[in-house]
DNA sequence: GTCTATATAGGGATAGAC
DNA sequence: GTCTATCCCTATATAGAC
């Protein structure tokens, strides 16, 4: 494949991200994509076998992004410092690729492998936050049981992976920002009240910030 | 319209919801739910003008079932058994009509107006979460600030929104009282840390027998 | 690599007989 | 009310020239 092959190639997956983001997969055809890379569509089938191609394709830039951010290199125990880091990074990829968020079940629907590369991501989602609110219990800034930990990290998982969806359905048009701001701030709020004293205030002042 | 024909629209709303909810409403085809009811494709487009018709029709359906269960006829404040009923209550609708909940926005993309009648239903858990937290801080048995009450009653809506689509995801065939009893033990786990002393444990009992 | 033209299939919806 | 037959459109994907 000659550069000028990559970079087409690359054109095709950056208007086919951006097209998927905004109307949602199901709604955009191959034509519109080809169209839109100024590319006929014939052309697009040179470089990818088929539109699940494509989306394929994006899900593995996705995962390995995703992945990065999930290897916790826990040394030492973590801090709401880790916690506010990966709440960000988190979101900011979701944010990125929203489309596979958006249209899970269906996207997943067709795709046995997809699924179950996916549950595993959520599995670490949930994992790394067990972690991080373990660390906290052990660094003495949060108090909570092994069972309370667990509910509350299945809890982070579910909202960090369905804020984006459930957000847009409720205020369609608000700036990005202002909604991954707010993503981070309802997740911070779940474990808020598990704070001993310092900490609570400490947090409280950290999340007013995302209120604005 | 005739008894004969009101059975024949009844029958193709069942099993209109029955696949809509098994496959999702974008893999369901009119002549399947026309074969499946017996009837031929011809005669299902004399009974609903078309596709988007039965989805409209039974959206309509949901929309009462659920408002009626929204309609909180607060004459006194709330106890953790009005929390514990609303939220069975909810969860036992949106099994009902789960296929609304599994397309979301695709199904709401196509349509203005479902749009809004679904924002204002979310509007109203929201509220309806919103109300019993009160309830329960007016009488004694919580203790929260109203800034507290709000991210909580939102976590409240969004997990009773996206539970079981969320947890379809990661455990695809656990039956079905099993999902819907670990969906209400998350949302009493956003509330636990909040509640007083007795009550607490009152609680975390209760929970306990979801997670069997 | 890229194009134009076209095959193919699937699903929504209608026509008209009964 | 219900059927059979069929239309039509859309979207995916391919063929073959350049």
């Amino acid at each position: 494949m000659s550069g000028r092959a990559a970079r087409t190639r690359e054109r095709i997956l950056a208007t086919s991200l951006a097209l998927f983001n905004d109307l949602g997969e199901p709604r955009v055809t191959t034509n519109q994509i080809a169209d839109e890379t100024d590319i006929s569509p014939g052309n697009l089938y040179y470089h990818f076998h088929n539109k699940d191609d494509i989306v394929h394709c994006l899900f593995e830039r996705f995962e390995s992004r995703i992945q990065e951010i999930l290897v916790t290199p826990q040394s030492r125990a973590a801090d709401m410092e880790d916690m506010w880091l990966y709440l960000h990074l988190i979101f900011e990829v979701i944010w990125e690729y929203r489309f596979l968020y958006r249209d899970l079940p269906h996207l997943l629907g067709r795709d046995r492998k997809l699924q179950q590369r996916f549950r595993r991501i959520i599995d670490r989602k949930v994992a790394t936050a067990a972690a991080i609110l373990e660390g906290l219990v052990s660094s003495g800034v949060m108090a909570a049981s092994p069972e309370e930990i667990q509910a509350v990290a299945e809890n982070i998982a579910l909202l960090a992976t369905q804020w984006l969806t459930f957000q847009q359905l409720r205020h369609r048009a608000a700036p990005l920002d202002q909604q991954l701001g707010r993503g981070v701030y309802q997740v911070i709020s779940l474990v808020v009240p598990y704070l001993r004293g310092e900490a609570r205030t400490l947090l409280d002042r950290l999340s007013r910030v995302y209120l604005v």
